[in-house]
DNA sequence: AGCATGTTGACTTATACTGACCAATAATTT
DNA sequence: AAATTATTGGTCAGTATAAGTCAACATGCT
């Protein structure tokens, strides 16, 4: 069982990044592709799938002269186990109801804000929309999908 | 890791402004191309990529004899112009890019905060895979369906 | 075998910077 | 006053550079 390129060069940015201190770190796509010598394009792979939102990232670029990527971890010091937790609790299927109950309470403790509660319902509410009138979407369906966008959200605030 | 001119010379005009107590500055553009050893049209290239009106930006200027560049940061009374203001710069239809240059602005403007942005770049990406995967939505009408989700989040920010 | 994950390269898009040419305004000359 | 000249900024297209996308292909894991 070899190692894949994309967990080298996944822990290498890691190191980088606790080497900066943790929060960000910058690079050029090229470079990197040459030093691991694979197609620049692999490093869109690798932030695509290590170093995303959900993950707690984000990634900044620019292309053309002076180009770059720009790698940020967010840090938020929250109780990431607590919302972990919450995490498990959506399960795989949820109601807009419980949902709603949920960010009603994540946020009467704290663990959210009004302002991130508000976003966080309005894109619920604009999926669920799509959903059902671009798309017909079945209502259990719906429920899943709410439940995985839900999670994405939480597991990107608890691990950022 | 070099520098780009424009950077520099935004810099150089962020100073200014905020000498100048920050609402408006003047200078001349050959004078700032002299001192930056670069063609005039450079300024306008720095004036036309960072101190647009989707950075905050009004340019006035005049040419001839006294001539001068303008640089006014514009703020809005009330939400409602924000709001306004925002929702234009979206328009219609925006791509993944233009939306998180913009997000990134918001931000470094203090507008969204880290998290808010992260949750936002997580809905959008997530709208993005289910769009592309689940429900094969061509890539224009994905970029309209970005920038309905992009509006309604802002909306809902300002109003809240 | 089949599905998920990883890898590649051809093609596309975006940004920085320059220089030649254009346009507007003020100052000076006739 | 009109014409001319000097002074200033604007535009655009070309060149160089760097990142993004996409889909085909490869590998690995049930």
């Amino acid at each position: 069982m070899s190692v894949s390129l994309t967990k080298i060069i996944e822990e290498y940015i890691d190191n980088l990044l606790e080497e900066n201190g943790g929060d960000a770190v910058s690079l050029r796509r090229k470079d990197l592709a040459e030093r691991f010598g694979c197609v620049p394009s692999q490093i869109n792979y690798v932030l695509r799938s290590r170093f995303a939102p959900e993950n707690g990232f984000l990634v900044e670029s620019q292309r053309g002269g002076h180009g770059y990527i720009r790698i940020l971890q967010l840090s938020f010091n929250n109780c990431d186990e607590e919302i972990e937790h919450l995490s498990e609790l959506v399960g795989s299927a949820i109601t807009e109801q419980e949902a709603r109950r949920l960010l009603v309470n994540l946020q009467n403790r704290d663990l959210i804000s009004p302002r991130e509660r508000l976003i966080i319902e309005i894109s619920m509410r604009n999926q669920e929309d799509n959903g059902r009138t671009l798309f017909d979407v079945s209502p259990y369906r719906r429920d899943i999908m709410r439940a995985d966008l839900l999670k994405k959200l939480l597991t990107g605030l608890a691990l950022g």
